[in-house]
DNA sequence: GATTATTGACCGACCGGTCGGTATTAATTA
DNA sequence: TAATTAATACCGACCGGTCGGTCAATAATC
C-alpha cells in the first residue's frame, strides 16, 4: 500500500550529526551538512526531529548511552584488588577517550549548551544522571575498599569518585587542547597518590 | 581640537561583554546587547573592537588575566608546611570561583570555542598559557615538598599539578550543573586523600 | 493507482557589520 | 571670555548574507 519508512534512517542521522557537530560545533553547523552526510535530503531530517536543538539533544542521548554502555561492558571485566581495579579502570576510561579524541570537542559543546542553549535544562539534567550513574558505579568500588579494610573507613567515596571523574574530564579536555599532553602517564600517577593516599596507613606495601 | 577618546569605555564595554556572553553563550549574544548593556550605541562597539569573536576574545583575555592577578596575589599571603599551603590554595580557588560561579557559563563557552569558533587556535593557545601558568606554579609548590623531605622523592610535580587543576576545574562544573553539589566539601576530602598519598611514608603524622 | 516517504526550492526572521550624519569637545582666535 | 573651527567619538538605520524550517511536487512502494 504504501512506501516503508527506514527504521534505520533515525541512527544514521545520528551518526552523521555526530561528526559533524564535532567538527563544527552546534552553531557552526547547518543543518543542510547533517543532511548530505547522511546521504538524504534536508527536509528528511525534520521527519525525524523537531528541530536542530532536538537533533543535537538526541545526539548527547546516544554518546551518553554508548559511554553508560562501554562503562558497564568494562565493569564486568576487572578484577583483582578494588586498588587494582581503580587504577585499570581509569586506564580504561582515558583510553577508550583518547581513541575517540576527535568527539571531544563536541562534549565541550555539550557542556556549553548546558550554558547558553534556550533549552539547557534538558542538557543540564541528563548530564547530571549521566555523571550520576557514572559517579555511584565508581563510588561503589571505593566503598568496597574502605568496607574489606584495603583503604581507610573514614573517607567518603561519593566524594573521592566525584573528584576522580573529574580529573578525567579534564586530563582529556587538555589532551585535547595540547597534543603534547600525554593524559595516560599523568593519569597514572595521579592515581598511584590517590590510591597510596586511599590505602591503611597499616597497608602501604604496593 | 578633537574629542578625546573615553579610555574607560573599552573597559565597559567588556564588562558589559562578560555578563552577556556568560548568560546567553556566544552565538546567543546579539551585538546589540552588550551595546545596551553597555549604556552604549551598537555603532561604538565597532570603534574598538574589529569584529564580535574579537571582543569575545578580548573578554577571554581579561578573565584569564583576572584569575591569574588573583592567584599570584593569593601565591604570597599563603604559609605553613607545603601541605597546608596546599590544601588552602585548593579552598581559596574553589572559593573564589563559587563567588563568581554566574560566569562559570563563561568558561564554558570559552571552551567550546576552543573547539568550533574559527578562529579556535587563538582561543585554544590562551587557554594554554593560561593553565601551563597556574600549572607550573602548583608544580613549584609541590616540588617543594619533593625537596624538603615532605613528599615522596619518586613524584612528577607538572602531572600531579595538572591532575589537581583538573580535578578542581571539573568540581566546579559540576557544582555549576547541579546547585546541590557541594565542591567546597569534596575538594577537601580529595585533597586530604592526595596530600596523604603524597607524603612519605616515614611522615604519616597529620 | 493509492499511499506516503522524500525532497529541495523557497520563505522570512535574524543579525553582524557599515557608513553617513550628528554631537561633543578641545584648540584657536579675537 | 566668548565665538569659531576642527577633529573625531558616537550613533542607529540600513544592507546583505545566512540558515532553520515549510510545503507542494515527486518518487518509490504496495
Amino acid at each position: 500500500m504504501a512506501r516503508k519508512p527506514d527504521p534505520q534512517k533515525r541512527d544514521r542521522i545520528i551518526a552523521a550529526a555526530l561528526t559533524t557537530f564535532a567538527q563544527k560545533g552546534y552553531a557552526g553547523t547547518r543543518i543542510i551538512e547533517v543532511a548530505r552526510a547522511a546521504g538524504i535530503g534536508k527536509g528528511t531530517i525534520y521527519e525525524y526531529f523537531r528541530s536542530k536543538e532536538e537533533l543535537f539533544f538526541a545526539t548527547l542521548e546516544y554518546l551518553l548511552a554508548d559511554a553508560e554502555q562501554q562503562m558497564s561492558t568494562l565493569a564486568e571485566t576487572l578484577t583483582g584488588s578494588v586498588a587494582d581495579r581503580l587504577m585499570s579502570l581509569a586506564d580504561h576510561v582515558i583510553r577508550d577517550w583518547i581513541e575517540k579524541l576527535e568527539l571531544y570537542g563536541l562534549v565541550l559543546e555539550f557542556w556549553s549548551a548546558t550554558a547558553a542553549l534556550p533549552g539547557r535544562r534538558r542538557f543540564r539534567d541528563a548530564f547530571n544522571d549521566g555523571y550520576a550513574a557514572f559517579r555511584s558505579s565508581l563510588a561503589a568500588l571505593i566503598q568496597e575498599g574502605a568496607t574489606n579494610g584495603e583503604f581507610k573507613a573514614d573517607i567518603d567515596p561519593e566524594k573521592i569518585a566525584s573528584a576522580l571523574i573529574g580529573s578525567w574530564d579534564a586530563l582529556l579536555f587538555q589532551a585535547w587542547l595540547d597534543p603534547d599532553f600525554d593524559p595516560l602517564g599523568t593519569s597514572r600517577d595521579h592515581m598511584r597518590v590517590v590510591v597510596a593516599g586511599l590505602r591503611q596507613p597499616s597497608n602501604l606495601e604496593d
